[in-house]
DNA sequence: ACCCTTTTGCAATACGTTTTGCATACGATG
DNA sequence: CATCGTATGCAAAACGTATTGCAAAAGGGT
């Protein structure tokens, strides 16, 4: 119920005896303004606490200080930790960051993009993977700054932050092999995708870099779930020999794989070890604690807005970017 | 690169042959507009696929159509949960959702209203621990509608709504008592905080309604962890005799006192049965899964959105409200 | 005193809506 | 035909900012 009303750019510019525009031009620094008036200006602003209102400017500039997470699934934890890092970097530059789930089809995600760049958000961090070529166009036609998850490096289409899914990989088969370990099965998830495709490489490259035969009857594939590992776990562990380690597509997969070495009444990780991939929360709740890869998801958020704040300052033309981060090894106890 | 401007609301006045104070009417229902010209006017809207321009509405009307979702830690999976309800009844009205996160301090919520309430949005919903009186008002003064997680109820902040923590821990002793068991011990979090207080109360009257006569040597506190949990258990499992159940405040407390179970050498569910609350991800990932209550948060949500929806249409004047949500008991293998 | 550069002001325009009081056209009803 | 209620149009005023070309002023250096 306060009468008196907030104070607009006219406001300030009197009270510091200059014109709009000067005003303007301190906060915007488009035009050189004399070290004194500037900090006079400054004061004024600080005193009557004035803050340019966004709709207006907005009207003015097209552009908003906002910037948008496209995801397919809020739910899925790895999102929100991505949304943190882009919190990191934007909220203290006094960007906005809004959230849009949608699910996996191609209209619910035209609805959302049509919305958000109604709404002028200066820049898409976009993880949906239904995400195709018009999507993209869009979001760049409408000026808005593009940073994918996913696809394929493409100069008109923005930069690209991902994980290193391979080298992750690489990494905890080189951990299971430099514990003693030579016949290590590998459990894949669906192959045909792109995190499938991207571990079984670091799998085969562990193996080669430390001069371990390629083995294919070592390697099943199956869904990325609890069902799927066991189901996989147990065809490797009726081979004989056994494999005396079993490496998995993700933690899922490998709650299944315990479960299995549980049911033939082995131990892990005396009998056989286990390696999962993600890091989700369970993973150090499990008995025994689940060594996997840590995806750096808040990293890559803090990326993805690194790169957004570059192409706002730098303008629009750049080549695009790629940058891939590295994954990292959490050791425990099933291994 | 396309030259032609999007369609502005004289465009398509032009086109249908009607005035722009018609379109708007029409688009607003705020003056009454014949069947037949609302017919054409929605039409060419379709046609030029016309959308009012939101930082100029909100210019005009000072408001947004956004809702903000402010948080703690957006890292809890809870409130994920929560933003996805907050969509299933926000995004087919047209409605943003932003999400910001806040450091438990008054600072950040200062300064992440202030930006909210520049850029008008409609709604808040409050789910941080630490905000204050001088916190509600700011967001009711500046014209938005309130809605709160927790706190007391007061006319002039906003509805709240919660889950029934204590009816949640009842139905969680209930169906363990249900099994057979009467000794049942209770592994408590900080009996300062909320939950802790209400969960209690929920393993209290539970007791009651069945006949059991509550044994104060049987409740024990600590921290909401996995090692307050372990530590927890071990008490209650040295007791003699030692208790049927272990009932735990949260989850992360349930995976302590499985631990402590086993390293007794005990098996659960046969020897000692053990539920947590809150159902976290992992929960169903235990071996056992774990018998757990589940917090309704994406319900929550939805009822969030509702209640600002509603305020939103019907005006400022009304009384705060309070919904309180029922638990769910999902009934898994440790008990 | 002169010129040059840097800084500031002016005044106007555009951004795209919503809202309004008043006037007018239109039908239908009595 | 008079009248009344309903639909529409008109024109203009906001909303608060950014941008601009041109001109004036203020300094600084020679």
């Amino acid at each position: 119920m306060s009468k008196e009303n907030r104070a607009g750019i006219a406001d300030v510019a009197a009270r510091a005896g200059v014109s709009i525009t000067t005003v303007s031009h301190v906060l915007s620094g488009r035009r050189p303004v004399s070290d004194k008036t500037k900090a006079k200006v400054l004061r004024v602003v600080q005193e009557l606490d004035y803050r340019p209102d966004p709709s207006a400017r907005g009207l003015r500039t097209g552009r908003s200080e906002a910037v948008a997470l496209v995801v397919s699934d809020v739910t899925n934890p790895f999102y929100p930790q991505m949304a943190a890092g882009l919190q990191d970097v934007l909220q203290p530059q006094g960007f906005l960051i809004s959230i849009c789930s949608v699910r996996e089809n191609s209209e619910d995600l035209d609805a959302a993009l049509r919305h958000l760049l109604d709404r002028k958000v200066d820049g898409v961090v976009l993880a949906s993977l239904t995400a195709q070529e018009r999507h993209y166009a869009a979001i760049t036609d409408a000026g808005a700054s593009l940073v994918r998850l996913s696809g394929e490096l493409d100069p008109r289409f923005g930069d690209i932050v991902r994980a290193d899914d391979t080298g992750g990989m690489a990494d905890a088969v080189t951990h299971v092999l430099e514990r003693g370990n030579r016949r290590i099965g590998f459990v894949n998830g669906d192959p045909d995708t792109a995190p499938g495709r991207l571990r079984l490489a670091g799998y085969e490259r562990a193996l080669r870099d430390f001069g371990v035969e390629f083995d294919e009857s070592l390697v099943v594939s199956g869904p990325f779930t609890r069902a799927g590992g066991v189901e996989g776990a147990h065809a490797l562990l009726a081979l004989d020999p056994a494999p005396e380690a079993l490496v998995c597509a993700n933690d899922l997969i490998a709650v299944g794989a315990l479960d299995a070495v549980r049911e033939r009444g082995l131990s892990v990780p005396r009998d056989v070890a286990v390696t999962g991939f993600d890091d989700i929360e369970a993973a150090s709740l499990l008995s025994p604690p689940l060594t996997t890869v840590h995806n750096p998801a808040r990293e890559i958020g803090r990326t993805c807005a690194r790169l957004i704040l570059e192409r706002l300052s730098e303008g629009p033309a750049q080549g695009a970017r790629e940058v891939v981060l590295p994954q990292k090894l959490i050791v425990r106890e099933s291994t």
